[in-house]
RNA sequence: GGGAGCAUAGCUCAGCUGGUUCAGAGCACCUGCCUUACAAGCAGGGGGUCACUGGUUCGAAUCCAGUUGCUCCCACCA
């Protein structure tokens, strides 16, 4: 290798474009379909076409693209499924936007040239959220590359709807749904978000009609924070436990304004302590007047439409007016009229669009809704027998919660891009077909007057398909037969509902199996103040710069040390440089074994030292941590683990004694640094997957791309391997112990100390006594000679384990009172500690009921404890 | 109204089954080092009643209950 262009600094620019075209070239994310390996699968949950790569992708696609390169390391044929969104709605809203800039709406322009638009926008924006992917190494199957309204996803669209018709799910019905006047079109529950706002509660007084009762009373007074709807009115409810008003049930009062007798009626789900206890019914316009209104039979009468207008069911004098124009001149007659008895001040939630942020309209409509309540069954059972699991495991209570109070889906939008519904109507005979292929003529009567549904699907019916319309289900293709169900489905909380349920009751009904086994539910990011990442909104950071400022390696490495299972996490710029920081310090340790390797060409007697053994356990006892955590996503404690191993052990430890080694002529440790340096690359590969190419083929590892490598097995360790590794870390304390003092004592490493080593242990002893081990602790700790002869009293000293104490003599280098304030300070801890202990080991509680084990080990340390105490008196003793 | 998460060093957070890997990491700060892999570094150091109050226990940052504060999700209080 050539060392001159092996910069002092990782500059990850140059290599992660190189790497990328060539994993690309060797097909490295493309399954072997005839391989004989397990297979592993995740599709990719589908950014829409109107989006930009933001902090969720880049975590998201970084946690994926983790779980694939582990998972392909350690055998297994992966596949991970790219592919992007129609996202009706949003698309709607983006082209809108454009076309109100040119003052024109949808409807000016007409469904043809609309659909011409939104192709166009998908042909140009599809690929910029699939391009960005790639910048951040993501390891998917482009051969695969999917969109919803692909001819091929769109079949499977047809056919699901079909069946679920057939089976008698679906169906078409007037029901109370939320009506977005902006987008125009109905919108799911789940697509209304509510926000308190100041507001007013209106009390309207509404005449009694003249009755057989024998009252004063001449009013029922309602509350209400939506005057506006009164004009649709057609009932009043009260409880009917509620005594104020008993007696009225049965009754009618006058609508004002209206001049409408309607009736006053007994409903449970009235409130007797909220406002008046009698509540206006406005079964088109309120989804809980909307129940009582069929639970009553009243009448529905619409009073706004569809632009959020009054209708012509209102009085003339309101038609045609906006809901806010309405409510001012209603409130003006009612209290012309005398009918407005206050208003007070209320803070009020009120549901807003989340695409456009206009306020939403509940109203009645004639809409398509599937049924759920049979495919909600098998979906709850799958994850209460734990056939999917969801990680954390936090988040299965919340699909429960949701899957058992699952509302029909209404699953029709008044849009024009997306799967239009495949319903035809017959305007002879009203017959409805719907079928796989459009019809030419009407099943029934023959008559060629027919014409399509105009609604199209709601964006997440399609979505809920993905796991195997991707596959291409319908058919019994190979990619479904080998890689459904799929292993991981790894997404953000917000779509649990939206989307995970969904497929899950999809897969299960068209499949017969689950879409996939585990559910990652990733942490949501927040910025530095702890708002929460907006990209749309501006707030928080851009991934693309921060790949372009620091490389795709630290942002992802970052991402994935700080993915614990919290369910936020804070994020800002400056994070990315633990990942940044570490992609360096991986690069020098290369270019420094890339030095020793040079060196060590001539001489190598393969025979393993103590040091290499120590390195050996440690590298082992991490790659059982790094292995078991990724299985169960804990990708923080992953990296963690990596990060602390490769840098504190190996570099800072292994590293630094292989270059003492060298300089006195033993190459022996070649062996086993490759090994764990391979071994490192390997388990930090879905990490860093370009910064790990790159050193691979550098040092000319095989195979030939570390994409191709195998993940690290751990071997039965040597049975002398244990008791060499203790050795060594008692090797380290000793070290640390000298360090420490001269740094305390303000030595200058120009003066050597002499380390005088007082022990019973042989094997310690022993141990040190090894020219190769005293070369490592003379360099390492500046010290010229290791005596295993007791000369005090001038000394400081150390502690290095039980029997094993070492001294620095210190004439002349050091404050002598210093020193005994030292020691002194380290006797009174000391001799608290043990009191502490002893007390302990006087309980009888304790001794009782603790485990035999914890005893135990109480008492050693006591010991332990206690023979250090006298050490360091008689150390504080010879001072004096 | 229901549910979830969080509260540990100046900051951001680890701490999975209670007892030395239990008080940790990174950043920031202080001291000393350009030791030919890395100053994006090396060797050291200071700094925390583990939100509060009770309880369980021989023993609690860890388990339980309650309180306070912050964040999020769900829900039909007009």
């Amino acid at each position: 290798m050539n060392t001159t262009d092996f910069p002092a600094r990782y500059e990850p620019k140059a290599i992660e474009k190189k790497w990328y075209q060539y994993w690309l070239e060797e097909k490295f994310f493309t399954p072997d379909l005839s391989s004989t390996k397990p297979r592993y699968c995740i599709v990719i949950p589908p950014p829409n076409i109107t989006g930009v790569l933001h902090m969720g992708h880049a975590l998201n696609g970084s946690l994926q693209d983790i779980m694939i390169r582990f998972k392909k390391l350690q055998g297994y044929e992966t596949l991970w499924l790219p592919g992007t969104d129609h996202a009706s709605i949003a698309t709607h809203n983006q082209i809108e936007k454009r076309l109100a800039q040119e003052g024109k709406t949808r409807f000016d322009i007409g469904r043809e040239e609309f659909l011409c638009l939104a192709w166009a926008w998908k042909e140009k924006h599809a690929n910029i959220i699939l391009e960005q992917l790639k910048s951040l190494g993501a390891a998917l199957d482009w051969t695969r590359t999917r969109f919803t309204m692909d001819e091929m996803l769109s079949r499977a669209v047809r056919e699901a709807f079909v069946r679920y018709y057939e089976k008698g799910l679906i169906y078409k019905a007037y029901y109370i749904i939320n009506w977005c006047p902006r987008c125009h079109t109905s919108i799911s529950d789940l697509e209304v978000k509510y926000k308190e706002s100041d507001s007013f509660l209106w009390y309207i007084k509404y005449p009694l009609v003249n009755t057989n009762q024998t009252t004063a009373q001449k009013f029922i007074v309602v509350a209400t924070t939506r005057p506006e709807t009164m004009l649709g009115d057609t009932a009043i409810a009260v409880n009917p436990t509620d005594e104020r008003y008993q007696h009225l049930i049965g009754s009618y009062v006058n609508l004002p304004l209206v001049n409408r007798k309607i009736p006053i009626i007994a409903e449970d789900l009235v409130d007797k302590e909220f406002g008046t206890g009698a509540v206006k019914v406005t079964p088109a316009h309120d989804p809980i007047d909307f129940e009582i209104g069929n639970k009553h039979k009243l009448e529905f009468v619409k009073v706004i439409d569809e632009d959020a207008k009054i209708t012509s069911q209102a009085p003339s004098r309101y038609q045609g007016l906006s809901r806010e124009k309405a409510r001012e001149l209603i409130v003006a007659d009612l209290t012309e009229q005398g009918y407005l008895e206050k208003i007070e001040p209320y803070k009020h939630r009120v549901g807003r669009c989340v695409r456009c942020e206009t306020i939403t309209e509940p109203m009645i409509s004639l809409q398509w809704f599937l049924k759920t309540a049979p495919l909600a069954k098998p979906a709850i059972e799958k994850v209460e027998d734990k056939t999917i699991k969801f990680y954390p495991e936090r988040w299965t209570k919340v699909y429960l919660d949701w899957m058992y109070n699952l509302k029909d889906w209404c699953i029709s939008r008044q849009l024009w891009w997306g799967h239009r519904i495949p319903a035809f109507y017959c305007d002879d005979c009203k017959e409805i077909m719907v079928s796989r292929t459009d019809p030419t003529e009407c099943s029934k009567c023959h008559s060629k007057n027919i014409r399509q549904d105009e609604d199209v699907l709601d964006t997440w019916f399609s979505s809920a398909l993905w796991p195997f319309s991707t596959l291409g289900w319908p058919d019994e293709t190979e990619d479904l037969k080998q890689f459904y169900p799929t292993n991981l489905l790894s997404t953000d909380p917000d779509i649990i509902f939206l989307w995970v349920a969904r497929m899950i009751m999809s897969g299960l009904e068209f499949i017969g199996k689950v879409p996939f086994y585990d559910v990652y539910i990733h942490s949501t990011l927040q910025t530095e103040t702890g708002e929460r990442m907006s990209r749309s909104k501006g707030i928080g950071v851009d991934p693309l710069i921060l790949i372009d400022k620091y490389g795709a390696c630290a942002l992802r490495f970052t991402l994935a040390y700080l993915e614990t299972e919290s369910q936020t996490y804070r994020f800002w710029e400056k994070k990315v440089e633990i990942g940044r920081n570490f992609a360096n310090k991986i690069w020098n340790a290369g270019r420094l074994i890339a030095n020793l390797k040079l060196q060590s060409q001539t001489a190598s007697s393969p025979t393993t030292s103590a040091v290499d053994h120590w390195i050996l356990t440690k590298f082992y006892e991490t790659v059982d941590i790094v292995t078991n955590a990724l299985d169960r996503y804990a990708f923080s404690i992953a990296a963690q683990s990596l990060y602390s191993f490769f840098w504190h052990d190996f570099c800072d430890w292994y590293l630094e004694m292989c270059k003492i080694r060298q300089r006195h002529k033993d190459n022996s440790f070649g062996v086993t640094l490759e090994k764990v340096f391979q071994g490192c690359l390997v388990m930090l590969h879905p990490f860093m997957p370009f910064l790990t190419e790159e050193l691979w083929h550098r040092f000319q590892y095989q195979p030939t791309s570390i994409m191709l490598a195998s993940w690290p097995k751990i071997e039965k360790a040597l049975e002398d391997a244990k008791t060499n590794s203790a050795l060594v870390e008692m090797m380290r304390e000793l070290i640390v112990g000298i360090r420490n003092i001269r740094a305390e004592m303000r030595i200058d490493i120009s003066k050597k100390l002499t380390c005088e080593i007082n022990t019973t242990d042989k094997s310690y002893q022993d141990f040190l006594s090894q020219p190769s081990i005293q070369k490592l602790i003379f360099d390492l700790a500046k010290v010229s000679k290791l005596d295993f002869t007791d000369k005090r009293p001038f000394h400081s000293s150390i502690w290095v384990a039980k029997n094993i104490e070492a001294y620095i003599p210190l004439e002349g280098l050091i404050d002598f009172d210093k020193e005994k304030a030292r020691i002194r300070k380290e006797i009174n801890s000391l001799q608290n500690e043990i009191s502490k202990i002893e007390n302990l080991l006087k309980d009888d509680n304790f001794l009782n009921k603790a485990k035999p084990v914890v005893i135990e080990r109480e008492k050693e340390r006591l010991q332990t404890m206690q023979e250090k105490l006298n050490k360091l008196q008689a150390t504080e003793q010879a001072l004096t």
